[in-house]
RNA sequence: UGGGGUGUAGCCAAGCGGUAAGGCACGGGACUUUGACUCCCGCAUCCCAGGUUCGAUUCCUGGCACCCCAGCCA
């Protein structure tokens, strides 16, 4: 059977406009963009795996630089704190960008690939006396910084002369003084109503070995600093972050001001992604991963990219989403029913439909011979013949869902019950005409039916209705799985953000692992990645980690939706 | 109590002074060899109060609510 290919999707999809897009486009009317193209970026830290909310951004970031002529977006790594960053996690996140569809081409950045550059523009600081070394302990700048409705007081070091600053920064880049030392600050304003305006640090003293530089830095630079120059040396335009940088907007601005930066880009902010029953912050994904409470970033509940690829979303799904969402500047929490909506929607003209069933209940049909075997052709999709057709052996005994059969049913229950008819997909019309029970405990674990011979392909020879269709695997040709349910990770639609509460918001059920599944033949042997729709069930996926042809795992995408059991659940 | 933001339906979100798009969710119906898919139908006067205007969700004034900021994190 054919697989789906989940390694590589283009992104041709065009983005809506917003409001963002609007600003770019009176930029340009206004003739804002010396080089007359856009350039955006996408600087992710690499400390962790990228999440649905970086695939906004990347759709945001990305998507400019595909809809805009001669456009471009770059993907910078902000590697500017050894103490928390690995390479792994570069390129986990480059495989990320890559899967949901993005090309860097040949703009791969790092801002440790300008330590050099920002050093020279921190000594301009100085040397204009725009920054000063200052030798004031951690928590005597914390005191001295004032509070939301006080000034801070400026330090001593303030006035330090910049021959001195420039020495004493010099001898800290060269390794000679202890972490915390001293510390490079702007020279703004302790007084200002913005606290990001209180002499900023600038660069700190970090005896960290870094990834791509080794340990020819003693110094790091702090985010404000490196991200505005970094945007500046890479001549990016539309510098695009989100909501809480805000009032950081006019810190990029002075830098870029004071080191007379020509054409500076410009910041602009859009707020955050957040989802129901879920949570967004790269500390609280990293705390679920290091407790435990998931079995990893890639684990399929996680809203982490590489935990949807997992799950079996669609790129294309999330990509859909971000479309929808929209890109605004007001706080918001998407309902998860949107994204499942998405990804039902991406994974429904593609996914080849199969029968498996999840809790299996044994039919014997007795008036079909107890030797014969039978092979039906069922299509592989109903409404696109262009995805072929397979065939499905069928026996004597069958397996069906334990849910589809019923002893004393409810009005409208068009499933098997104890004298009612009920088609078995593309196969044959059989009537249920009794039960086998557990003699101790009277649980039914076996019925009974017998099969209209006339009704091969689920056909009823004389026209009568059949409303009930059920799915089946043959007993005899069924291969046993293993199979993951996934739900929603919390239960609450808003977890409550503490660490140490987290745990306990998990949804007990958003893992049910289910080992005595049956899939039909035609499942045996596809490669992980796979995805395919279970009829009547949900999308499932072979999983890419612990999938083997010889021992399957599937893990399910999203349920179909189910009318009939949402109205019952009321 | 300082500064920066945001307020259009249950959730997103268009709207840019001319009389409330769209999606999701929800409810109803049609079709159906997946109670799937698809298709129809229904679903708001725009945080509040004043003002300007022939006309305000859009402009002005004043409130109210919510979010972010006091890392040598990003």
């Amino acid at each position: 059977m054919s697989a789906v290919d989940f390694t590589s999707s283009k992104a041709p999809d065009s983005a809506p406009s917003n409001f963002i897009r609007q600003e770019i486009d009176a930029d340009i009317a206004a003739g804002k963009l010396p080089q007359g193209a856009v350039i955006t970026r996408f600087p992710p830290e690499p400390n962790g795996y990228l999440h649905i909310g970086h695939a906004k951004s990347i759709c945001l970031n990305f998507g400019i630089a595909r809809d805009y002529p001669n456009a471009r977006c770059h993907l910078r790594f902000d590697d500017t704190n050894p103490s928390r960053e690995r390479a792994h996690f570069m390129e986990r996140i480059k495989e990320d960008v890559r899967w949901l569809g993005f090309d860097w081409g040949d703009r791969l950045r790092h801002a440790s690939d300008y330590f050099d550059d920002l050093y020279g523009y921190a000594k301009r600081l100085i040397e204009s006396g725009h920054a000063y070394v200052c030798s004031l302990s951690q928590e005597e700048i914390r005191s001295s910084r004032g509070t939301l409705t006080e000034a801070g007081r400026d330090s001593p070091w303030r006035d330090r002369p910049p021959e001195q600053s420039l020495d004493l920064f010099r001898r800290m880049c060269a390794g000679e003084f202890e972490e915390g030392a001293h510390v490079l600050r702007a020279k703004i304003d302790m007084a200002s109503p913005n606290i990001n305006l209180r002499d900023p640090v600038i660069y700190r003293i970090m005896h960290a070995p870094h990834p791509l530089t080794g340990r020819k830095w003693s110094v790091y630079p702090m985010y404000d600093f490196a991200q505005a120059l970094s945007d500046a040396i890479e001549r990016v335009t539309h510098s695009l972050c989100t909501l809480e940088f805000e009032d950081h907007r006019p810190l990029y601005d002075w830098f870029l001001r004071t080191l007379e930066i020509p054409s500076p880009p410009r910041q602009i902010e859009f707020s955050r992604l957040n989802l129901t029953h879920s949570v967004m912050s790269k500390r609280l994904l990293t705390h679920l991963v290091e407790q435990g409470h998931v079995s990893g970033w890639t684990d399929p509940r996680m809203p982490t990219i590489a935990g949807m690829r997992r799950r079996g979303f669609p790129p294309e799904a999330l990509r859909d989403f971000c479309a929808r969402i929209g890109m605004t500047k007001k706080d918001n929490i998407v309902e998860l029913e949107l994204l499942e909506n998405c990804v039902r929607e991406a994974c429904e003209p593609i996914a080849p439909r199969a029968m498996a069933v999840l809790r299996p209940l044994r039919l014997v049909i007795e008036n079909f011979p107890p030797d014969r075997r039978e092979d039906l052709v069922a299509p592989n999709h109903p409404n696109d013949p262009s995805l072929g057709t397979r065939e499905l052996p069928f026996t004597r005994e069958v397996f069906i869902e334990r849910d589809d059969f019923m002893e004393d049913p409810p009005a409208k229950f068009h499933r098997f019950a104890p004298g009612k008819e009920v088609r078995l997909r593309y196969a044959w019309l059989v009537t249920c005409t009794d039960v086998v029970r557990d003699p101790k405990t009277g649980e039914v674990v076996e019925i009974r039916g017998i099969h209209d011979p006339d009704s091969r392909g689920g056909n009823s020879p004389d026209g009568r209705k059949v409303r009930g269709t059920v799915h089946w695997v043959s007993a005899r040709f069924g291969v046993p799985a293993r199979v993951r349910l996934y739900d929603r990770l919390f239960h609450e639609a808003a977890p409550s953000p503490d660490p140490q509460a987290l745990g306990g918001q998990i949804n007990p059920a958003s893992l049910e692992e289910i080992d005595d599944c049956i899939l039909e033949p035609s499942l045996a042997r596809v490669p992980p990645g796979a995805l395919f729709q279970f009829e009547r069930s949900g999308y499932f996926v072979a999983d890419s980690e612990d999938h083997a042809p010889d021992s399957p795992v599937f893990n399910r995408t999203v349920s179909l939706r189910d009318t009939w059991g949402r109205k019952r659940g009321r």
